[in-house]
DNA sequence: TCAAAAGTGTTCACAGTACACCCATGC
DNA sequence: GCATGGGTGTACTGTGAACACTTTTGA
């Protein structure tokens, strides 16, 4: 419905920058959105009502604005859709194919987010008509938004293993085989309960509390929750060894 | 020298696209080169020979082409500099801060590049007036380029940790002490050479050759090449665990 | 023969794994 | 009291760390 100036990339007299375009280009995030309900970890896309792909599946995206980052772009979409502020988010990927975008060029640069879906359905902007996608029965998506998805998949799989992150999917309470079916949702494995959680409990980083989750067994699970002084403290240095305690060179 | 367009971006009547721009947007890609010298790890920069900023060091880059993807320019980018095709690249973070350029308002792609050095010297482009510094004594860099060399160092020591990257540091041919020496200057940290020998020949992923290295020893040490058939299928399970190796569900 | 660097062997502590077992509770 | 799921104990295995030791060779 709105113009769409030419954009023309700048050409300079130099060597370095002698290369220019004259072709239209647009500029814009998309987010991977990931939930977690207890059972199924999730994908949350919306549903386009409008042409061209009406009706589509797509991930929320937007284009950045003048005087903004992509990040912040990124968290305004965000909050837009949710409601939610503060949600766990880093940049994934961008995406610059030429012809990725069958409409005009436009480069994406994605971000993954991590939500709480309990948090998240009280505050639900349904203008974007969202809904939650179990993450191994995704619909077909627009453009090239299906492998932002799967190397989102791979990226949350990968640092989950090195890092407390999905602890970002849970609620501020939660007990231990809460987790571990978060663990084997994301992984797609099983775990052996007591390895599983002397290994989670060996990091420090949760705390008992002293009530039960009686919902899901007749014995109740105690809830733990995150202590916060150390998750930033130990991001770092999680389950498996990544680079920072090393031994010093003299 | 040239003009520069006005870019606008995309208004959108719908909700989703609704933030436009009305500022001019440059949109590059920046390359952070790692080499290794058999002492020291070391980044290749460039010195500016036109104003603003003539003399001051920085990263080579280059402005996305037409019909170009940002992969694309950072090859072409490397290929001018370097002579060499081929190269181990991968995108490492965008940069989109309204003011992170102080002329104009640009986007960055930045990506790390892997070469050895050697293969480099023989075809260096010196219109660019390039140089290496050590890894630990940089000078300034333009704009915020400094800031994605610290990205890229942390993301090179993240990854080594896990895959079988240094590899592209080092000749065809090198010797045990070569590559342990290469892990130390990279985590700035001293193994022990019975424990690093063991740990890097479980990977299976070494084969050794008949002849020796004789110009740093006495006693000679044998050279070693790596599998390529192994290379690959070895890449997301080299050294530390990570997710793929797992148990299966069912 | 001695120094220097390559390469091997040995021991120990601990983390991961498999699996058996006990516990608390609702029905 | 018994089935169900939560939680603990334990024995075995493999890996990583520390460090002593042997080998080769040039000077």
């Amino acid at each position: 419905m709105e113009l769409i100036e030419t954009v023309k990339l700048k050409s300079d007299s130099n060597n370095m920058r002698r290369y220019s375009s004259q072709k239209r280009l647009l500029f814009a995030v998309d987010c991977i959105i990931f939930g977690y309900d207890g059972q199924e970890l999730k994908l949350l896309v919306i549903q386009r009502s409008f042409e061209p792909f009406k009706g589509k599946w797509s991930l929320v995206g937007g284009f950045i604005g003048e005087n903004e980052s992509a990040e912040g772009a990124a968290v305004r979409v965000l909050k837009e859709l949710t409601g939610l502020d503060g949600l766990y988010m880093e940049q994934l990927h961008t995406f610059t194919a030429p012809e990725r975008d069958t409409v005009e060029r436009t480069v994406s640069i994605a971000y993954f987010a991590l939500i709480d879906i309990q948090k998240y359905k009280q505050q639900i902007n349904e203008d974007y008509h969202p809904a939650w996608f179990p993450i191994n029965e995704l619909p077909e998506l627009i453009f090239d938004h299906s492998a932002f998805v799967e190397l989102a998949k791979e990226k949350l799989r990968y640092k989950a293993a090195l890092h407390p992150l999905l602890f970002e999917l849970l609620p501020a309470k939660f007990t231990m085989p809460q987790l571990q079916s978060l663990y084997q949702a994301v992984y797609n494995a099983e775990f052996d309960k007591g390895n599983f959680n002397r290994k989670l409990l060996s990091t420090k980083l949760l705390v008992k509390l002293k009530d039960k989750d009686k919902l899901n067994s007749k014995k109740g699970a105690f809830y733990y929750k995150v202590d916060n002084k150390k998750y930033s403290a130990s991001f770092n240095s999680f389950l498996n060894f990544v680079p920072g305690n090393l031994p010093k060179k003299d």
